[in-house]
DNA sequence: TGCGAAATGTAGCCTTGGCTACAAACTTCG
DNA sequence: CGAAGTTTGTAGCCAAGGCTACATTTCGCA
C-alpha cells in the first residue's frame, strides 16, 4: 500500500523547476522591451521597472550572461544574445496568450495583467497549444 | 516620457510574493492528504511526496510551524493547527477549481494535473471567482 | 573643461530552499 | 530485552535572489 504516486512529484519538481525559471525569464523578457524602445537596456532602468535595487538587477544579469542569454560590458548597457532573443520571443508570446486566455474565460483586463505575470512561467508548450486552440473556437464562434 | 508604469512592478512584485508562498501552501495542502490517509503526517512521507530529502522538509515544517500553521514535536508527527487546516482546505478547493478550468478549455488530465501544480499559487481570489463563474456556465449549457 | 549628479560596480549581509553526512532517538522483532 | 533497522534531528555546505552601504565611472552642463 501506500505507494508514494510518481506522477504526484513530477508535479512537485517540474513547479519548481519552473519557478527557478521564471525570474529569468522576465528579466530576458524586459531587456527585449527596453532594447525595442530606447536600443539598449540599462541596469538601472531593468530594475526600475522590475521593482527591484539595482545591485539584485546587476546579480541577475550576471547570471544571464553566464547562462549564454546576454552580453554587456562595465558601465554599459544590457544586450541579448541570439538564444535571449529566441527566448524573449517566446515568453512574451506566451505572456499574451494567458492574458488572452484568462480574457476569454472572464477575468477582468487589469487582473488577467497582474495574474498572469505569475502564471504564465508554470504554463508548459502543450497546455499554451490548447490555450490557443480554445481561443481560436472562440473566436470563430462569436467574432 | 518614459515613466515607469507602476501596474506592472505590481504584477511583478505580486508573482514574486506568489512564489515565495507556493512552497508553503503546497506543504499545508500534503500535510492535510497525509492527515486524512494516517491520522498524521510524517516528516519522511511529506519529504517523500514532495521529492525533497528530509531534512528540506524538516525546515519546511519548521517555517510552517513558525507561522503558526503547524505544530510538532520531536520524533512525533505533524499536525496543523486551525490556521493551517483552514489553508489547507482553502488551497485544495483552487487546486480543484484550476484543473477543472485546464480540463475545460481543452487540456489533457495528466497535464492539467501536472501544470497546475505551479499554476494554482498564482490565481487571485477574483481570478478564482471568474473560473468558478466560467465553469458553471460551460457546465450548465452541456450537462 | 571640469565638477556635480547619476549610473554602475562591488562588498557583504540575510532568508529560503536545496543537498549530504552523520548523530541520536525510536521501533520492531528475534 | 536488546540489536538492527528506520526515522528524525542537526551540522554545514551551496546557489539564488533580496537588501544597504559605499566606491567608482560616466555623463551632462555651467
Ligand atoms: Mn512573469
Ligand atoms: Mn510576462
Ligand atoms: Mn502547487
Ligand atoms: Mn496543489
Amino acid at each position: 500500500m501506500t505507494e508514494t504516486d510518481p506522477s504526484q512529484i513530477k508535479g512537485f519538481n517540474r513547479a519548481r523547476e519552473r519557478a527557478a525559471r521564471a525570474l529569468l525569464e522576465d528579466y530576458v523578457e524586459m531587456i527585449a522591451d527596453l532594447a525595442a524602445e530606447f536600443g539598449e537596456a540599462r541596469i538601472t532602468e531593468i530594475a526600475a521597472r522590475l521593482g527591484v535595487a539595482h545591485p539584485t538587477a546587476t546579480k541577475a544579469v550576471a547570471r544571464l550572461k553566464r547562462e549564454g542569454l546576454a552580453v554587456s560590458r562595465p558601465y554599459r548597457g544590457v544586450f541579448l544574445t541570439e538564444a535571449g532573443e529566441a527566448l524573449a520571443e517566446q515568453v512574451r508570446a506566451r505572456h499574451r496568450t494567458v492574458v488572452a486566455l484568462l480574457r476569454a474565460v472572464g477575468v477582468p483586463e487589469d487582473l488577467a495583467e497582474l495574474d498572469a505575470e505569475g502564471i504564465e512561467h508554470h504554463v508548459s508548450t502543450r497546455t499554451l497549444k490548447a490555450f490557443e486552440a480554445f481561443l481560436a473556437s472562440q473566436g470563430g464562434e462569436k467574432g
